[in-house]
DNA sequence: TATAAAAGTGAGTAATCACTCACCTGCGAA
DNA sequence: TTCGCAGGTGAGTGATTACTCACTTTTATA
């Protein structure tokens, strides 16, 4: 089974529903709105390059819209999957007593996980801006949700003292700013260069621990 | 004279020539680009908005594209026309004895200039990933001149032991993250929130200050 | 093995695309 | 007054677009 495959698999949770020709529908799609963008991406083009008919894309997604949304919504929802699940508190808590152990877990685990769907995040945050039905999603879900936990984490590590006070909301933005800084250079400005991973990651955390201990 | 007319005449060094259906054209294409991207937006749509024949765009602009180019390239130019000037050293280092005092100056300078160009600076984010044409000039301005100016402003005040020895590059990443994610989360995710500017801008200035210092 | 449903096909369609061109208009120089 | 020319026009161009549909092939089940 191939990489491009594997992501597929991960990505949909009933992915053995899907044809072979529907799967490579998916990756010709995935790398083409990649690389120019949604609105630049014919539909012949996705079919040539799946090696179908570009009816059978059709017989599966109403519209070229329609395969996106198939595409970016179940990233999205793997993206925020840790936030979402229940009791994530009570895990976190008992794990993490600090807040520097729960960061370094937390931006390890994130990052492992985007670094194996670029392509995806590259779309994610390319079409969001322009696709209403993509923002909507992305503010019911991040903007409520993901939000919300956040800030419960945030105001636990304050109330231990381990975050300057300050709103919830500004520590989020920071936190955020540095480590999709650090994900968008790494991955999509610079992945040509050389990288010493572990010690950027390291480094960027103890930016954020300077920056956010009282 | 209108607020975009200020922002036209402000981007393009020779407005006066420009004539006054060409400057309804450029403004309707910013503001079309910026709203549903390059690709989606179609030359029939921005003669209708500027209130032209469709022909006389092309009377201006050889291409689409040489419309989206004569938009976008003044903007990145003035966006790093600071890092451009000659002898900014030298300036620099006699206005601002502490980093802190200089990246604070910087900072409010270029937000100002970001927050009165907003759709150009959409536009030049949204597009250089698709257009190999910007991706070239920003390369060759970015990467190569503006870099290796912050790197030498970075080794400046690391010489002054006024911040933590580390590669000038994750210098520079961390700095630009903190303040890109300030003003993409300030004008471009959440604009319509209640931003409490002076204080916001503060904060992230002393979250650089506290992770930047020895 | 027979049968129906699902998957797959590719020629065809109307709409739209970026761009052209022959023509018109207003204005400054000769 | 005449001329040249840049600015402006909009109907027209061939190419491409997303999508349809009548049809064939494959697959699952009984």
């Amino acid at each position: 089974m191939s990489q491009q495959d594997k992501m597929i698999e991960e990505l949909f949770h009933n992915a053995d529903e899907l044809t072979e020709k529907q799967k490579k529908i998916v990756a010709a799609a995935i790398d083409s709105f990649a690389e120019k963008g949604f609105a630049a991406t014919s539909t012949s083009e996705i079919a040539k390059k799946a090696g179908v008919a570009e009816g059978t894309i059709f017989r599966h997604y109403k519209t070229k819209k329609d395969l996106l949304v198939a595409i970016v919504a179940p990233t999205m929802a793997k993206l925020i999957a840790p936030f979402v699940i229940k009791d994530l508190n009570k895990v976190l808590h008992q794990d993490f007593e600090r807040f520097e152990d729960f960061i370094k877990a937390f931006i390890e685990n994130r990052i492992k996980f985007l670094k194996n769907n670029m392509p995806l995040f590259r779309i994610l945050i390319q079409e969001i801006p322009f696709q209403p039905e993509l923002r909507e999603q992305f503010k019911e879900h991040i903007a409520q949700k993901v939000f919300e936990r956040l800030r419960q984490i945030v105001e636990h590590y304050q109330a231990k003292g381990q975050i300057i006070e300050m709103p919830s909301d500004t520590v989020i933005r920071m936190a955020a700013s540095t480590i999709f800084g650090y994900i968008i250079a790494r991955y999509l400005l610079a992945p040509e260069a050389e990288w010493d991973d572990d010690t950027e990651i390291e480094r960027t955390i103890q930016l954020l621990m300077n920056g956010l201990s009282p």
